[in-house]
DNA sequence: ATTGATTTTGATAACGTTATCATTTTATGG
DNA sequence: CCATAAAATGATAACGTTATCAAAATCAAT
């Protein structure tokens, strides 16, 4: 049955060397071989029904033209974009890649390391699940990663500016005459802690001349999934606004939790943008479709994933030629409907 | 550089015989070698930093403990979900998976069953991009379809019972009150077509001796994104409303549609659910978060995932037992905010 | 034609593991 | 203690491709 043709009994077939028909079959650039004998190969290697064998070739060469992609949570909207940025492009290159997912869990992380080792990926390009992330395991495997954290000095790194990406959007909300502003965060989907930016909006008011209240930082606890960072979210809003502390603004260090906000917003009658304005981030599907849609600073995820993966191979084939890079591309600000200017009272 | 060490270095750094070696370190079920060698090579393998490779023992059993799963699109929502059900099993069992998406292209699509044929999956779980899909590709490779479309014959399949979920909603809000139901619709993400709605939709009706009139039919083109057959149906919701055909609720094949449905309502200023009920379907993360949160009707994907998964790997261990099987999942009714009695008048 | 250079083809050895035997060692029972 | 069975280990041949080198065929130029 799955007894599949080879490339010997194609060689029999067309009685031409078994060399020769590897050259046709397999054989990178087309390069030397006669119009006549190629031929000669195809059509008896079609009559056989040859299908090359991977696994062998991929052995001999101890190559395998696949790449892993280790993130946290593929149902975190986060990353499917990325991914098929990541697919787009390597699909130009003829690799294909296995997606491996650690659930925020250091112990998968680890074994889906040893696993990229011993399944010889040419590369990878991995989420790491926190800062601490131990990449030893991963030797001299050419690898890119998705952070902009600075405790992965030394690595190839590539990640969107999300401090200038919260910057662009507190000053936009500053030009709508908002200075009230609350920042709603618990830590970052790459899970980086936050406390930067708590940080950042403390210096963007200082250099203004005015102070930042702590009363003003929503603390969310974050946990995995969406759903659940999104209700914690949601039950902090809650309690934010039954204090009434005079915001006119929310800035949420995710869309998720924008959502959250506006969620709230809705529930309580504070119609959005007039009487609140809502800014995310990240940019994706479900504050493109939301009532109203949701203003936010965007992460070109697609953009990074095909940044990530054509690094990855460059590295990958010319790796002499390589040096270290950390990218970091701008966020940009989309504004939608869910920020407008400060409410005249 | 990257030589890494074999079995027979392993060998030969404890005195064995490689077979003993690939026995200990390799050999499935740890039979027949004493606990002392087995110390012996253990040591002797973590001594020289021995790591299996995978590549070699996948070419000489021609097996690879690898499945692959070809889905339209990963930015799909329904997808992600999915394929976590079918990561989180294949896990138990040591296999692993590569993702193929084919964007809806039947070129693609089979340009992927190809790639499976060489790459020698041991099976492949496949959601057909389009009903007429060519599967004769992969002459007998073990597969598991996730549709439930009735040109399959012959092939194990898996999908829920989306006709029945439909009822399901129907009856719910007949129970309500509803007798002027529209049907939003415009073809499944599984890309089978959706006249059959409009004929469960007509004769749900005349099992209760009344007609659906063809006017509450809105049919919206449908695009390959999720974002396009947002936007598509959001210009067909307010087509509809403009014309203000007197509908007190909407059923929508899924929930990008339900949630188009839910912003042109938002926006025109009609009370979800007091004015108008709307029920969606497939349970998506948008949905769950939106306001008012999305009624719908849940379709299991990560369980969906998990019985492809496990089938695929029945199927795949124990050919001779294999039997086919055609499953049919039921759906279930989440009532969340978007629905309730119709309103008195 | 004859030489030499060049292109095209052929023969064959790897790659590192697993599977199949053969062989050795250990256990069992009278 | 010997015979026999059972368990543990060893030797070696695949798996199907690619890479290397050698051989043959073709081409160019005298």
């Amino acid at each position: 049955m799955s007894s599949k043709a080879t490339i010997v009994d194609v060689a029999r077939e067309c009685g031409l060397s078994q060399a020769t028909v590897a050259r046709v079959l397999n054989g990178q650039k087309e390069i030397q071989v006669k119009e006549k004998t190629r031929k000669r190969v195809l059509s008896a290697a079609r009559k056989i029904g040859y299908e090359r064998n991977a696994l062998a070739a991929n052995f001999r060469r101890q190559k395998t033209k696949n790449i892993a992609i280790s993130i946290a949570d593929l149902t975190n909207p986060f990353f499917p974009e990325l991914i098929k940025g990541v697919q787009n492009k390597i699909r130009e290159y003829g690799y294909s890649f296995v997606q491996l997912n650690n659930e925020w869990n250091p112990k998968i992380e680890q074994d889906n390391f040893r696993y990229m080792i011993q399944s010889r990926v040419d590369g990878a390009i991995i989420s790491p699940s926190h800062p601490g992330a131990d990449l030893t395991t991963l030797e001299d495997l050419p690898i890119i990663l998705l952070t902009n954290s600075d405790k992965f000095s030394g690595y190839d790194t590539i990640a969107n500016d999300s401090k200038g990406g919260m910057i662009l959007a507190l000053e936009r909300l500053f030009e709508l005459g908002h200075r009230k502003i609350a920042l709603l965060t618990g830590g970052s989907m790459m899970s980086v802690g936050s406390s930067w930016r708590l940080q950042a909006i403390k210096d963007f008011y200082s250099e203004r001349n005015m102070i930042f209240s702590d009363d003003l930082c929503i603390k969310c606890d974050m946990s995995v999934s969406s759903l659940e960072s999104f209700s914690q979210a949601r039950a902090a809003m809650r309690k934010f606004f039954n204090k009434d502390t005079p915001a006119t603004a929310v800035f949420a260090s995710n869309d998720i939790l924008a959502l959250a906000a506006l969620h709230v917003a809705n529930e309580k009658g504070i119609k959005v943008p007039d009487e609140l304005s809502i800014i995310g981030m990240d940019g994706i599907l479900s504050g493109e479709i939301s009532y109203p849609a949701l203003t936010t600073v965007e992460k070109n995820r697609s953009q990074i994933g095909s940044l990530a993966a054509k690094s990855l191979i460059e590295k990958i084939e010319t790796p002499l030629e390589w040096q270290t890079k950390k990218i970091i591309l701008p966020c940009k600000l989309i504004e939608r409907d869910s920020s407008g200017p400060v409410k005249k009272s």
